[in-house]
Order: C-alpha cells, then structure tokens, then sequence
DNA sequence: CCTAGTCTGGACTAGTCAGTCCAGCTTGCG
DNA sequence: CGCAAGCTGGACTGACTAGTCCAGACTAGG
C-alpha cells in the first residue's frame, strides 16, 4: 500500500498530505487517464507544490502506482457489502445488479478505473504491472473466495476451478465495462456478467 | 473509411501518402497509445512533413480515428479465414486456438489495439466514440453472422439470441485481452474465451 | 529549548507538444 | 503549353511537460 521508500518517517502532517496527493491523483487519472493527467494539475487539485510531490514519490510512474492501490481501495469499498457475499449463485447475481446500476447512475462514462490504468501502463516498466497485477489479484479475491466455498460446500461440482472462473468473471467485466462505456451503454456489461454468472451455474450440483 | 473532408480529390501520391501517414500512426499507437504517440514520430515514421499531416487531417484526433478504422481492417483480416467460419462449434473453438496463438506468439505484449484504442479515448469526443463503435460491430459482425447462422440452421435453440451471444464474445474477448497483457500470459484469454464459447454451446440443440 | 530531520513554496530548466504559416514544388487537365 | 489545384518542406509559435534545486518553515525527540 505504501511506496518503498516511505514506509516510515510521516509526520502526521506528511501522511495528511500524502494522501491528498494520492486521493487527487486517483480522481484525477480516472477522469482524464493516466497521460491525460499532469502534475501541475495534481498540485493544484490537492493545494501541493512540486516539490511536494517529488518528497513523497520518486517520479510521476511512482505516483501513479499509488494511485492504483488506492484506486484498487475504492473500488472494494464501493462494493462492500456485496463483495463478502459471494458464496451463492444469488449472492453474485446482487452483486451483477449493484455493479450495473453503478454503471447506469454513472451515465456509463468512464470504464473501470483500474482496467483504464492497466490499459495504459501494462505494457510500460516491470514494477508498474506488477502492482497493477496485485490490484487485479485483490480485487478478485472475494471472488475466489465465494467460489471456493460454493464448491467446498457442494453448491458447485468439485471439477469447478475457483481460480479459473474468478478470472473469467474478471474477464467478462473488465470487457463489458469497456464495450459500455465505448456503447454508452450497459447493456454489453450486463450481457457480460449473465454470461459469466450463467458459466458458474453450469457448474452448480442443483439445478 | 475516409475523413469526410478527403473523401475526393485524391491524386495518386496523394493517397498513397495518406495511407503512409495513417498505418505510421497506427504502428505507433498500438505500440505506444495515443496519447503516448507523437506527431513528430508519426512524421519520422512516414517520411513526411507537419503541413502534409494538417493536409490529410483536420487534427490529430481526426488522424487517429482514421488509425482505428485501419486498425480493424488489419484485424479483420488477419484472423481471416477463421473469421469466416464462425458457423459451428467447431469454427468458433479454431478461432479461438489461432486468437490465444497469436497472443503467446506477441509474447501477450501490447493488448487489443482497438481497445487499448477505446479506452483511451471513448470518453472523448462523440465523433471519435462513434467511430470506436462502428469498429466494434463491424469486428463483431462476422460472429454475429455466424451465430445468427448456427440458428437458423437450428445447431442453436430459437431462444438463443446471437446479438446478446456476440457482444458478450467480444467483452470476454476485451477483458480477456486486458488481464493477458497484465499478467503476460495468455491464459486470462484463453479462459474467457472458452467460457463464451462453452456460453454458446448452452444454447446448443445437440450435446 | 535546540537541533536534526521532515516538510513546504516556488522559481527554474530543458525538452516536447499540437498546431500555424508560407513559399515553392508537382500534377491533372484544358 | 499553362495554370489552377493538389501536394510538400520546414521554420516558427506558444503552451505545457516532468523533473531539479534551494531557501526557509515546521515539528518531534532529546
């Protein structure tokens, strides 16, 4: 969660401002990208100065990294409580309403914050993927967990693959969050999710 | 497929400097996204000037969404013939194996470049996201040819709807594309993929 | 209360960016 | 052959970029 060389050493004061700059850089990044979002605009969206930024953070990708875990952060808040409940077939159709309702209120502009950052940075430094792998793994780890009880509780055969299916979830989201946004629609995020909650119900003992 | 302004009076060289321009641009996008390409490398790139850009194209977002429109071309005609043969099970499953190929053969470096290009710039200008749709459906429309094909020939049941069977393909196909650019592996593809395709073969007649 | 380490403001640099402009070249066509 | 329109080279602008640097303010701990 924290950025390597600041793990200790914050005054109360540093951490306050520290997580300005991260709160305002996370915002910022998912309006405008990660390209679309310059530090001068950073300083200004959380009252900092350069030389602010450049205390807590090595250089701009480092910021950024932050801002994923953050971003990765939010995202689980928002989904609470939803998120801890997805040991059922019901548990992750409420899960689907709640996320699509998300995207309908949201207008569908904008996809998924992290997916948009993955999209840019994945292909860029080694160190970068690797936190955007983490923010995808935690994420996806209530999911795994729902699933692996599902089977261990025998609402699912026991050749279900928890890992497996958690990915394809995974998969089917991030795809329909960007088809709705590009549609302007939720409709493709919804198709995706009944798809991939139809793919676990395939696997279901009862029927 | 061309930039409404430029649609006639076109000599020869003309064209043909255009297209330099525009596969230079997508070249370049898809390696480093749009907003990471610059018009001075689309310059080198194509061994042209600044005014020969501003001749082609009202601006760089206009020049960009030409590089979409080549960019599914391109596509489209790479997974030829298999994009042909979506009619079956079969034909789908063959898609799939040249699709996951293909990505370990890029080593799952760089994603979809026309959805890298869509998350990019889909929250833009409407202009640009209308093209980004246009792309979408016409990449989608050969699988939905296919499936509404598998229909009527009565290998889906009638309540199988292919429009909804499609886009769900393709948002498995997104997502799947983004999570394997991440981890650098095609396995993310690959397990979304077959999700979708065992998703089809729910509707099937014979099993 | 003192001092070392943390924190902050902001000027500055050197480079890059999209977009403009004009003068001159080439080419299709009458 | 001539000329109008298409095409090209490249200098130029003004805005914006990430990153550096230093002087000074704050604050925790002895």
């Amino acid at each position: 969660m924290t950025t390597a060389q600041h793990t200790s050493k914050l005054t109360a004061r540093g951490a306050a401002t520290r997580t300005r700059i991260v709160t305002a850089t996370a915002d910022l990044v998912r309006k405008h990208g990660a390209a679309g979002t310059s530090l001068d605009e950073v300083m200004a969206a959380s009252r900092t100065s350069k030389s602010q930024l450049y205390h807590y953070f090595t250089n701009k990708e480092d910021l950024l990294r932050a801002a994923a875990w953050q971003q990765t952060d939010r995202i689980m808040a928002t989904q609470r409580p939803e998120l801890d409940q997805l040991d059922s077939l019901a548990g992750l159709r409420r899960w689907r309403d709640k996320f699509v309702a998300a995207r309908d209120e949201a207008q569908n502009v904008g996809g998924c914050p992290l997916g948009s950052l993955a999209s840019e940075l994945a292909d860029g430094d080694p160190q970068t993927r690797d936190v955007l792998q983490k923010c995808f793994t935690a994420w996806a780890s209530p999911l795994l967990m729902g699933l692996t009880a599902m089977r261990d509780q025998g609402q699912l055969r026991p050749d279900a693959d928890p890992e497996a299916l958690a990915e394809a979830i995974m998969a089917a989201l991030q795809g329909g969050l960007l088809l709705s946004k590009t549609y302007r629609s939720s409709r493709p995020l919804a198709r995706a999710l009944d798809m991939a909650i139809d793919h676990v119900a395939s696997f279901a003992t009862v029927r």
